[in-house]
DNA sequence: ATCCCGACCA
DNA sequence: TGGTCGGGAT
């Protein structure tokens, strides 16, 4: 058998209502937490995967003012919505073009009628365990716990659960009230995202569960090794950005046109040349985020469409 | 430098 | 299980 688990405290009325009227009673307000539609949830969660919610909100707003149904996302150039991401400085594209062949399932599989259940919506592309809880929580009412690292540092702090994506899960599975996915993970994601950060401002923000805290009680407000991220400046990850930047200006180009606007250093037989540009374009063309047509002799890139 | 409501693919 | 995927804000 594994080891053993701490226990949740013994009762968990009061743990759980107290979260919830903290919730309700001090939150931020942002746009999609007024709203039930599961497309403009999906576009929410899509969005606020790996960026700040600050920056999701004008964005969150121009996506579904240009695309205001899934129908309409699933109909447009696959181009356009990667520009919009683009424009937005939304990073990783892949999730533009994640989000664009969801909405094409949607609308194919699945009859235009939206998935309700977190194993139905686990299907559609880019959606994973955390979003498909969170559409089925906040669109349905209706998820399991969504285990996303705010939540783990919650759990790893105040109820001293270990650093192991199953027990963080029991134990998200055990906090949650039945039938109440949808206040529910929104309030505990809000507790991380607020008072319990990597600094914690259990006092500040009038934390509900201070009382209940082991970390808040022992004074080790340690939280699990998130892994850290190469630097961005030089990285891959800058090029493919420069790509995809430059066709939507150029529309079209030949690879030497391209590659000086990529790398200044680009020399097309040195280095960073042709064939280092070409192993970049092949790497997009994968993801379904470039064209690369060889008409004639010379090679021209666009963005797919 | 580090952070930010993950998911995909090998 | 690990490598990869953007970019702005602080």
């Amino acid at each position: 058998m594994g080891e053993e688990t701490p226990a949740l405290p013994a009762d968990l009325g009061p743990v759980r209502s107290a979260l919830i009227e903290w919730y309700e009673r001090s939150h931020r307000e942002y746009p999609w937490r007024r709203t039930e539609d599961p497309y403009e949830i999906l576009v929410s969660e899509v969005m606020s995967q790996q960026t700040q919610l600050g920056r999701v909100v004008d964005a969150w707003r121009g996506f579904l003012e240009r695309w205001p149904t899934v129908e309409a996302l699933a109909a447009a150039d696959r181009a356009d919505v990667v520009g919009f991401w683009s424009d937005h400085s939304l990073g990783y594209n892949n999730r533009a073009k994640y989000l664009h062949e969801a909405a094409g399932q949607v609308c194919t599989e699945h009859d235009g009628e939206f998935p309700e259940t977190p194993e139905d919506l686990e299907e559609l592309m880019g959606v994973g365990p955390y979003t498909a809880n969170a559409v089925a929580s906040f669109a349905f009412n209706d998820g399991n716990a969504v285990v996303d690292t705010n939540v783990k540092r919650v759990l790893y702090r105040a109820f001293d659960v270990p650093d192991d994506d199953t027990a963080f899960g029991r134990a998200a599975e055990e906090l949650l009230p039945d039938g109440r996915s949808r206040v529910w993970n929104n309030a505990i994601m809000e507790l991380g995202g607020v008072a319990c950060e990597k600094t914690p401002g259990c006092d500040r923000e009038g934390c509900p569960w201070r009382e209940w805290c082991h970390a808040y009680q022992t004074g080790d407000f340690t939280a699990p090794d998130v892994p850290t991220q190469p630097a961005f400046e030089g990285s891959r990850r800058q090029m493919r950005g420069r790509v995809v930047s430059t066709l939507r200006e150029y529309d079209e180009l030949p690879l030497d046109g391209l590659g000086p606007r990529v790398r200044v250093d680009y020399a097309p037989d040195g280095e960073y040349g042709r064939e280092w540009l070409r192993g970049l374009l092949e790497d997009l063309a994968d993801d379904g985020l470039v064209e690369v047509d060889s008409a004639d002799g010379t090679v021209v890139v666009r963005l797919r469409r």
